[in-house]
DNA sequence: ATATATTGCGCAAACGTTTTCGTGTTTATA
DNA sequence: TATAAACACGAAAACGTTTGCGCAATATAT
């Protein structure tokens, strides 16, 4: 690659100073008319940028914000990219992305990377293995220093730091609800491992519908999937039994959507043997057949919401207490709750 | 924010030179046992960290790698920003993505902001706008300097430099192929403007296949979608004929998966009334019902393809002559053309 | 005791920019 | 003609880092 033209280079040419150049570019009235002409002329041609390298370490501000998310092939999460980007670049930043891809060693060097100066704040989602291991010593140089940081969606309260969420509990409330009122009596619960803290909220107001609509609890159609392991398996068997559940509640699309094919192969009518609903943001609940009641999640808003909280902490036009944005999912009806009869 | 802590704030505690605050942390000889360690400590305790910024000027490299990609959510370019991910990592690159929302207009703003020295090189998709227009001025100064640059997916020839595509004309000839040979006798194609290159190659393979194999071209069943208006409509309007085709190859996950629901709800038995394949490397195949037979793209590969070449060019290490890597995709054979009888 | 190594550290340049504060020359005013 | 003002530009510091070189002071060898 050729080296990139400078204000010195310039300088050079015409036997001029520095500031000459850089007073001449930005037009300034300290600087003949003539002058100023011929090196801008000179520079155009030349198609002179400032380095922006120096320009960030002069001013002391990147105008980069840095986002470490757990994956990005994940449609909820670029949702949320996407919703960052709109604002930040309405307000003339840049995103820098990184994944942990669920690994705590990854995530820790996503931060050592991002936090040498080279963004101006950080927005973050916890790493599977993060949550998992309640490790969170990253964090507290951090804290300590006020370092502008946002945490959205895999959140955990021990950290003090700006945050946005969506009311999990809510979500799974109205879900729950909304199968009881279709006339659901044995309604199951697909979720996640215990620590993932979305998960948990979700099957807390997923108990919470229940009781405060006077169903009992049954803790044995109440599943946990391993991640890990082969899913159409283990949520085979929920479907493949005797008596299966008339009612899903499941914690993402995906489960959904294979609880939907598992019906429909075990021969189920959905909705009517069977009603299904997701948390979701995504597209395979489009597209299934029925289509997937779905809790949806609105990522964009919340990386908007990541983003504002952010520049506003990183511009200082924050309140001084942080800030909790709670998103409220809403449920869109399809057909996997919405009989035809 | 807390002013971070600096060489020179530590140079000062101790009253040395900032040198030596430098060589001690980096354990030169040339500093005392003594002076090392107390500097060391305090450094430690500091949490001290060198400011990337200053690194990155003073080495002339950034060792970040610039992404601009149509949009994000988008299950191919996120699998495409994976891999890019992933390669980079590995050598020590970081990623800062910019989304051009298929705008010609933020394509180039997005250059200006990566191309000032931020960014050691440019991985580049086109916006669609772009394609369009045909204006890649923009291009120029970068080529002219020999900036790192590589191109992938929606590519155009006339700018010079490392590019990787899949073999579009050769997936598409695939899948043609395989329709022809469980039957089809009239294949339709829903593809996309003409402008979207990927979408003209698509329809080259699928021409070719079909004169190779003795099949007559029918222009009144080569489809193509406007993407700004509704979908749903314009597929459904291929189906709900009284002689819909044997067959459709669609550009995409989405036109296949539209065409699909489409199909059923007219009462067509798919695949033996209509076999269906799509283009994609998606999800939504996955779970429609049936499960659509795709040309899969390996937008994973084709990431780490482009960071590899453009790693290669930034560290020298790349032959002069402009690389073109070529990914063959393969047909994932699934039920949409695997008829049960 | 003198010459030579070795040790321990500081100076200064370099990366590229902006900006304040001079400073010398020219022009205008008294 | 003397003085003030206007003009056109340069020097230098600052952002934070690394590193080759120089220079003392001490330690070792002759």
């Amino acid at each position: 690659m050729k080296p990139r033209i400078t204000l010195k280079k310039i300088a050079k040419e015409f036997g001029v100073s520095i500031s000459t150049v850089s007073k001449a570019l930005k037009d300034s009235h300290e600087i003949s008319e003539e002058t100023r002409g011929k090196i801008k002329a000179f520079a155009d041609y030349y198609n002179y940028k400032p380095n922006s390298l120096a320009l960030q370490l002069r001013n002391q501000k990147t105008s980069v914000i840095g986002v470490i998310i757990p994956e990005i092939v994940h449609h909820f999460f670029s949702t949320v990219i996407n919703g960052i980007e709109q604002y930040a670049n309405d307000k003339g930043y840049s995103v820098m992305v990184c994944l942990s891809n669920e690994s705590y060693e990854k995530e820790v060097s996503n931060f050592s990377v991002l936090t040498n100066g080279s963004v101006d704040g950080l927005i973050v989602s916890l790493a599977r293995e993060t949550q998992e291991n309640q490790i969170y010593k990253h964090f507290e140089a951090l804290i300590k220093d006020d370092f502008p940081l946002v945490l959205f969606d895999r959140i955990i309260d021990e950290i003090e730091c700006d945050k946005v969420i969506i009311d999990d509990v809510g979500g799974a409330y109205k879900a729950t609800k909304h199968l009881i009122e279709i006339g659901a009596k044995r309604i199951a619960l697909i979720t996640t491992q215990d620590y993932i803290t979305v998960g948990c909220l979700r099957k807390e107001g997923y108990l919470k519908a229940l009781v405060n609509n006077g169903i009992a609890i049954d803790e044995s159609i109440i599943y946990k999937i391993d991640d890990t392991k082969d899913l159409y398996n283990q949520i085979g068997e929920i479907i493949n039994v005797a008596n299966p559940p008339d009612a899903i509640l499941a914690v993402n699309e995906i489960y959904a959507a294979i609880a939907l094919k598992a019906s429909k192969r075990k021969g189920l009518i959905i909705p009517d043997d069977i009603a299904i609903i997701g948390f979701t943001s995504g597209l395979i609940s489009e597209f299934t057949s029925p289509r997937l009641t779905s809790v949806e999640q609105h990522g964009d808003l919340m990386g908007r919401q990541a983003a504002e909280l952010l520049i506003n902490r990183i511009e200082n036009t924050a309140p001084s207490e942080f800030q909790k944005e709670v998103i409220s999912p809403n449920l869109k009806i399809r057909k996997s709750t919405l009989s035809n009869s």
